[in-house]
DNA sequence: AATGAAGCCAACCGCAAAACG
DNA sequence: TCGTTTTGCGGTTGGCTTCAT
């Protein structure tokens, strides 16, 4: 396959349009059409290369192009159709009229994806992050830890390694029903995947928060190894395919998942079922809607649907639109 | 007021698919 | 069917603007 030739191999110009460029360009096309976008600039008698000239029209001369900033209607839009299409963003911007695909791609790149990064969520997967980062607030009480030990005598350090373990255990549990809330609010699931049989373990593992454990080294580097999260967690979280909090085990202390399927449920947020759409996606397709659902037939319909509830949105989305940040 | 950092966005680059002969 | 040309797309960059110190 052949690739058109370097816009300054013939001395042509590159670089901000003139606004005398932009009126020669618009009447060429007004008057002709675009036609041949190689053979156009010549005929326009514009020095610039076709490719160039197709760039400005699409992207900045066309008449039916929307200016301004992105109404919240377009964010939440362009986080669904994101979270199904990935960084294809001139098949996001065929669903928002006006705006061009690089209009949406400087918009994602400068606002939303900064935005969800800051709220923990890796904008590519539309998960909770498990890098370095996120985790840097617990590898900071570690350290904080450490500093005390070194200062306090031995018989202390148990009570504190205990609530250590407790609390890293407390974390990792949450990073897991957070991850598996944010894949699937189906509460049908049975818990059988890595991701659940993890969770449970653990579950069962702890005492209530106030009940008195005796210390055990190994716990805690295990509790360690998950609060940090570095090495550990991220492979376990590419292990959850679909993970719903288990309705039928127990929680063994008042601990409940910051958001319940419940929330997703009675929420009138719009939201998409990925495993419907993506056809590369590693996630496992939605149940069969039930009675009263409405099945999303194409993107269009995800876009414009009120509220459709036959699968759960990533929890952080209802949490993005009233998050101070964001707005 | 000056200056450096960060934010923002138009435009470019290079790849790949589609169209064409 | 194959090679060439054209078009479209996503990633990246450069420079202008705004913000913070």
């Amino acid at each position: 396959m052949g690739r058109s030739p370097s816009c300054d191999e013939n001395g042509l110009k590159k670089g901000p349009w003139i606004p005398e460029e932009d009126k020669r360009l618009v009447q060429y096309i007004q008057k002709h059409g675009h036609g041949s976008w190689r053979a156009l600039p010549k005929l326009a008698g514009l020095n610039r290369c076709g490719k160039s000239c197709r760039l400005r029209w699409t992207n900045y001369l066309r008449p039916d192009i929307k200016r301004g900033k992105f109404s919240t209607e377009e964010e939440q839009t362009i986080l669904n159709l994101h979270s199904i299409l990935g960084n294809k963003w001139s098949a996001i911007a065929t669903h928002l009229p006006g705006r061009t695909d690089n209009e949406i791609k400087n918009f994602w790149n400068t606002h939303i994806k900064k935005k969800l990064v800051h709220m923990g969520i890796d904008p590519m997967t539309h998960r909770p992050r498990t890098d370095f980062f996120t985790t840097m607030p617990e590898l900071m009480a570690l350290a904080n830890l450490k500093e005390v030990m070194d200062n306090q005598p031995w018989d202390e350090h148990a009570i504190i390694l205990q609530e250590a373990v407790q609390l890293a255990k407390y974390q990792y549990i949450q990073y897991l029903i957070q991850s598996a809330v944010s894949v699937t609010g189906n509460s049908n699931n049975t818990p059988n995947s890595i991701g659940d049989l993890e969770a449970i373990n653990v579950m069962s593992s702890l005492p209530s928060p106030r009940e008195t454990m005796v210390l055990d080294p190994f716990q805690l580097e295990n509790a360690t190894q998950c609060s940090l999260g570095v090495a550990d967690a991220q492979p376990l979280n590419d292990q959850i395919p679909a993970y719903a909090p288990p309705q039928d085990v127990p929680y063994p202390w008042d601990f409940m998942p910051p958001m319940s399927n419940e929330v997703h449920q009675n929420s009138s947020f719009t939201q998409l079922s990925q495993g419907d759409y993506s056809p590369t996606s590693p996630l496992p397709p939605s149940p069969p809607p039930t009675t009263g659902e409405r099945l999303i037939n194409d993107v269009a319909d995800a876009c414009s649907s009120p509220s459709y509830d036959g699968s759960s949105p990533p929890f952080w989305e209802e949490l993005l639109f009233d998050d101070p940040f964001f707005t």
